[in-house]
DNA sequence: ATGAAAGCGCTAACAG
DNA sequence: CTGTTAGCGCTTTCAT
């Protein structure tokens, strides 16, 4: 079953394996790589001996060779407070999916987290380090107008967030702007008459959230406030329980930015004795596994990560091939549980 | 602020800015570099010509010259039904902790996850590639002796996962034994007399969870069961819903093998009316997020996973060094909400 | 169908 | 201190 344990790593070199198997370099080099013009007998020497041997191309010497690596840069640049919130499920529920597409689709994946304040030449030196052959971006974060300037200029690049008018980027994301207002006309329907969005409106994503919810607030005469709060876990809980009762009385009806704020807010609800939701109607956003856990269950504002990811992932490979694409704007689509 | 469009690009390779600059390749090679052996006035000028025409090396091209990439690769080999677990929050909390320290040390990250059972050979595939200077494995799933076998003739790798007596590759993790035992001792000390272990007991980790309650379990003359639980979160909440009408009253204290399956058996408790900790008492395993923020907040074996990052990063570095180091096993801390 | 040779962009001797 | 040279391992003309 194992190989030979001497004989493997002995054989390093496509040179190595063309004086074993009598023939030249390109040979090789051809057989491995399915060209049609080799001699069915010699691929097969060569296949069987490269096999024999474990032999793996270097894909260093390959990719420098052919000017393309195999390997898509996935960046996440960690904006403002983004910075504690190291395992935002969301982003990495994205990247499982992305990682599996990827694969699927013969790519490798190179991660890297950065934090734009402390380098500014993140992006371009991502793109330049000449080791990824494409880039997807994970949320715009604050960084908007970096990467609509890199953008002019690199095509291969498509960004997960928020898709505004006469953007030059290709992104990805949900229709944000949408998912807000189901949210809003949810807690309404739901009978409650003073609204509250829950969460930070600097993050683009964020702000479309709020401004659907205000849409359909003000339509509709019902007033609505922005309770800001931090994203980190940390922050948040304290923040939120001083929301609460800062509002107390004043709101019936809460949307969270996230299900992570809402599950965190419901905890501070209970804590507080306020029932959800009879007292209080609760929307989140994202319909994380966590949404069906809690108590009540959330009813939230579902995004469709796993389509997400195809989506970014075909987007890049026809960039890859030349192609400007357009973006990609999902549907939200509301996902009534308990909780309103 | 930004740079000249057409300059930014045009500058592509180090002779190209040797030119530019009126000296050898070398010369730029070793001012970039930081070599000191370089004329003071000459290193400016190039430095100061580098940025203004936004050039970075090609990271394939000096790789390939040095034999060394500055990439570690992280891979995660999904067996059997971890297969659907895709976003498990454990390990992708670990991911997130993991490109936090590489990035720190310099390295840059490249994921992949791989299906062994479809790819027999996905470790030496990795590591032959050329692509990585070292590999974190996270998680040795079922694939212990592939695992093994490698070690044996490589040094640059790191495990996360169970250590057992006397293996030879070097793992980083928490002493699962040890975190059972305290789950078990909790169990019984707040008051249960039958316990069950909830949870798939195949992959090594949760087999030594299990066989550390178990320890305790005997010593005190309590019974304790298995109640065989796949991980990915659609299949476990039926199973557990059957296992919770099966055990029926002849069980009252259940230790999970991990938050998820405890925060879903807390669901299905409350569904059957089943009252926690009062009828039945639960403790999970992780400490995540979600331990928090359950009804009532889960009592939980944590595993520090920062500290579980830093070690395979630092242990792997010495091992970059040529240092053949010991594995390192954290211990596991018991952290006392109100399940338990 | 195969071999020979050039070269991807960079670095590291070795001279000077 | 700097230029020259010889590759790292692979792919790809161009010949044969």
């Amino acid at each position: 079953m194992s190989e030979d344990k001497a004989a493997r790593g002995s054989v390093r070199t496509i040179t190595d394996l063309a004086r074993l198997a009598g023939v030249s370099p390109g040979t090789v080099s051809r057989a491995l790589a399915g060209k049609s013009l080799v001699n069915a007998k010699t691929r097969e020497k060569i296949e069987s001996l490269a096999r024999e041997h474990g032999f793996r191309p270097n894909q260093m010497a390959s990719g420098l060779r052919r000017q393309k690596t195999g390997v898509i840069g996935v960046v996440i640049p960690l904006g403002h407070d983004t910075r504690q919130q190291i395992s935002d499920s969301f982003f990495m529920t994205l990247l499982g999916h992305l990682a599996d597409e990827l694969t699927r689709e013969g790519y490798d994946l190179m991660l890297r987290r950065v934090v734009p304040e402390d380098d500014a030449d993140w992006l371009d030196r991502f793109i330049g380090s000449g080791m990824i052959d494409g880039v997807i971006v994970i949320g715009q974060s604050d960084q908007f107008e970096r990467i609509e300037d890199v953008a002019d200029g690199y095509l291969p690049m498509v960004v997960w967030g928020n898709h505004t008018q006469g953007q030059r980027h290709c992104v990805v994301g949900t229709d944000n702007r949408l998912g807000g207002k189901l949210a809003a006309e949810r807690l309404i329907a739901a009978g409650a008459t003073r609204l509250a969005f829950l969460g930070d409106t600097g993050p683009m994503e964020f702000a479309a959230r709020f401004a659907g919810a205000r849409d359909v607030a003000e339509r509709l005469g019902v007033p609505i406030m922005a309770l800001p709060t931090h994203l980190s876990p940390d922050r948040a809980s304290a923040e939120i329980a001083r929301h609460i009762s800062a509002i107390d009385g004043q709101v019936d009806g809460i949307f969270a930015a996230t299900d992570t704020l809402a599950a965190l807010c419901l905890t501070e609800l209970r804590a507080r004795g306020l029932v959800v939701p009879d007292g209080v109607k609760l929307v989140g956003f994202d319909d994380l596994p966590i949404a069906r856990q809690t108590v009540p269950p959330l009813t939230t504002v579902r995004q469709d990560i796993a389509a997400g990811a195809r989506g970014l992932v075909q987007l890049l490979l026809r960039r890859l091939g030349g192609d400007e694409t357009e973006s990609l704007v999902l549907p939200p689509q509301l996902v009534i549980r308990h909780s309103a």
